[in-house]
DNA sequence: GTGGTCTAGACCACA
DNA sequence: GTGGTCTAGACCACA
């Protein structure tokens, strides 16, 4: 379910982050679903168990999940919010890239066309 | 002309190296133009020589700028390259985060449109 | 493994890094294997650890290593991709020395000769 | 005659000390022709004089000039010695680089084969 | 003046 | 523990 890349640029806890969001975009995790326990995830990807940890932290403090003490982490009953909040974030770094495009100068209609194609090879997958 | 911004997340000197890249792009530096010597640099900034090198290094190691011993460095003159270049890096994060839109199962209809809303707000600036 | 020559008329960081890579040559670092940490490696060489972080930079640059935040440097797992490119390079330098042999009218066959006294005296150690 | 490339990565000086033995090993500089003067050669060149004068130095430090107070540098009068000298250098190089390629375990065939194409090469220049 | 290398030492995020 | 960034300051070759 979640593979640990090493050559990502990005940090571990942060590969775990955002995989365990797509998860949930995905529908794969559904509200209030339990999650890997820390130690058994840990194991599973051979890594540091507080390297688990952080990531939990890192989505209970976005809301994503929560936790209860003794038992788990859980996905968060409020998916809808979860999802208007990684659609923002990502809209966000849309914009970002846009901004990149045109100082490139790329013309707006190849612009569109690559966002189209790339829409479109994503979406059969 | 470079401003450093303290709040960024990125680094001192890939600020650097990304305005640069811009300025290129944009074209307010030209080809087999001189750039701001390393301590002249460093003065404007109030950054340390150190830094402003590295980031020198990694212009010249992307092929984006050129260094003469003893007399500075240049913005490389085969521009066409180094932008065809930036072009790619750039399409393929665009790639990236229309992945991260199709796993948030945004539409194709909005999704375009957002990009030509992005667009058009950047031209104007 | 690694010996550092001061009168060496290269750099110490790239003495490091042609070193690594002809370690990597060799067959005595192998696919994924991990380097010696920068902070070790500095006491071992008794270099300052900015030294070594820059050749492990550069290394990583070349796509001949990568590095993972917290845990250490590895040698890249495509091995094959850095060797050619490697040989590629050294070949280059092969041509260019061979330009000069022919400016200085030397023989042909004495050039054969000479190449392979060279590589018979290097496979022997 | 003498073409600098900012973009090598030898220094000013070296190109043009190392582009004047060429010429004599092409016998396109004759033993005891006169050099053109410093400052002729750093306008042509439009180049420091100073970097002119640290070449001519160079090259009558290694025997293969000498220079006549108040008239000029010219070329040795003892080529076959100059010319010896220079292809023991060129011989040292190919020993170092004929290293590189057993390290990377060419085979002596293939070795042998890349030298005699690229004398072909150049021969034909 | 220019770029480039190196040391010493601090500090940060991450595992 | 690990890698990575940055400062301060010195020194070198080169133009």
């Amino acid at each position: 379910m979640i593979v640990i890349d090493y050559k990502d640029h990005r940090s571990l806890y942060q590969q775990i982050v955002e995989k365990i969001e797509e998860l949930i975009a995905q529908g794969l995790l559904k509200a209030d679903e339990q999650l890997p326990s820390v130690r058994q995830l840990a194991v599973e990807l051979a890594i540091n168990p507080n390297t688990i940890q952080k990531a939990y932290s890192e989505l209970e403090k976005r809301g994503v999940t929560y936790s209860v003490k003794g038992i788990g982490n859980f996905v968060s009953s409020d998916l809808e919010n979860v999802l208007e909040k990684r659609k923002q974030t990502v809209l966000q770094k849309l914009g970002d890239i846009t901004h990149e495009v045109v100082l490139l100068r790329i013309d707006k209609k190849e612009f569109l066309n690559e966002c189209s194609k790339f829409y479109e090879k994503w979406k059969e997958e």
